[in-house]
DNA sequence: CGGCCAACCTGTGCGC
DNA sequence: TGCGCACAGGTTGGCC
């Protein structure tokens, strides 16, 4: 589920939930996830209010009035769920390997079954060196993501525009899925070299990336498979997917009469269609 | 530094 | 029903 609307779309669930709210026992239910929790975790933030929750990139992050930071990285199967407010939570279920307890009697419970997600802390005057967010590219839905710097993060990159799309130092959130996505829409293919990119194509690659993020943000994150969001709801972008996962399947251009290939790049699939995206 | 691959994990879906 | 395999939203460390 998580690339930066997933990410985002719990940011905003949690955030009504933690804002203003202290943390009144925070509980590791093991060693660590990809790295070790930070030995200090509980100790940092227990007994403390949280000022505000935000995000960059595929980062949530959690920051207390002390001036400490949470961070928050789902990897590719984590999810945060809310448990309360109310008189009584669910049992903790497999795989929900951190727990934040509010004064508000409500839970924030973090579950990641291929432990590749990552808690981390950090601080309000050091978080610009973090090594996790230090060499993060620009946002893409913020100021700082144009055609301009777009095409200097790509000049003179062989790779191809597929991995240096997942680079998360030439844009910050972009995952498998709203790569795919946006470059059906850019009609550029995944196989084109990063670096050959005219101003034309990459303004219209810089239009695509902004475009499938925020009707994705709109719909709510894609949550694939089951997951359920913060909010309890279902995110339904996953219905509106026009390339990713639709191998075989025709392209969803009027005039086109082309299937949807799949192709692996970096160790991870492509689709695209061939006919409409060069 | 750029680029590529393996590694880190568990769960799911498919073919047989 | 069970087994084995391919594959899954990400990041990073090591190697050339």
């Amino acid at each position: 589920m998580p690339e930066l609307p997933e990410v985002e779309t719990v940011c905003r669930g949690i955030a009504p939930i933690l804002e203003g709210a202290t943390l009144i026992k925070v509980t590791p239910r093991r060693a660590g996830l990809r790295v070790p929790f930070p030995p200090d975790l509980s100790l940092t933030l227990t007994g403390k209010r949280v000022k505000t929750v935000w995000r960059r990139a595929k980062y949530a992050l959690i920051e207390m009035e002390t001036g400490s930071i949470l961070i928050l990285h789902l990897g590719m199967s984590g999810r945060v769920r809310i448990d309360g407010p109310g008189t009584s939570w669910p049992e903790l279920q497999k795989h929900d390997h951190f727990v934040m307890e509010t004064d508000s009697s409500a839970r924030l419970v973090l579950n990641d079954a291929r432990r590749f997600g990552m808690v981390l802390l950090t601080s309000r005057d050091s978080m610009d060196s973090h090594p996790a967010l230090a060499s993060l590219g620009p946002e893409p839905l913020g100021n700082g993501f144009d055609a301009l710097t777009l095409a200097a993060a790509l000049k003179g990159r062989k790779s191809s525009l597929k991995a240096a799309l997942l680079d998360q130092s030439v844009v910050a959130g972009l995952g498998n899925i709203y790569v795919c996505e946006a470059l059906y829409l850019a009609r550029l293919s995944p196989t084109r070299p990063a670096g050959s990119l005219d101003p034309d194509e990459t303004e219209r690659l810089v239009r695509s990336v902004r475009h499938v993020l925020v009707k994705a943000i709109e719909a709510g994150g894609s949550s694939l498979r089951d997951h359920a969001q913060v909010t309890g709801e279902l995110g339904y972008f996953q219905h509106s997917f026009c390339v990713y996962g639709r191998e075989g399947e025709p392209c969803l251009q009027e005039a086109c009469k082309s299937t949807i290939k799949r192709i692996v790049q970096a160790g991870r699939s492509s689709f695209y269609c061939s006919h409409c995206q060069h």
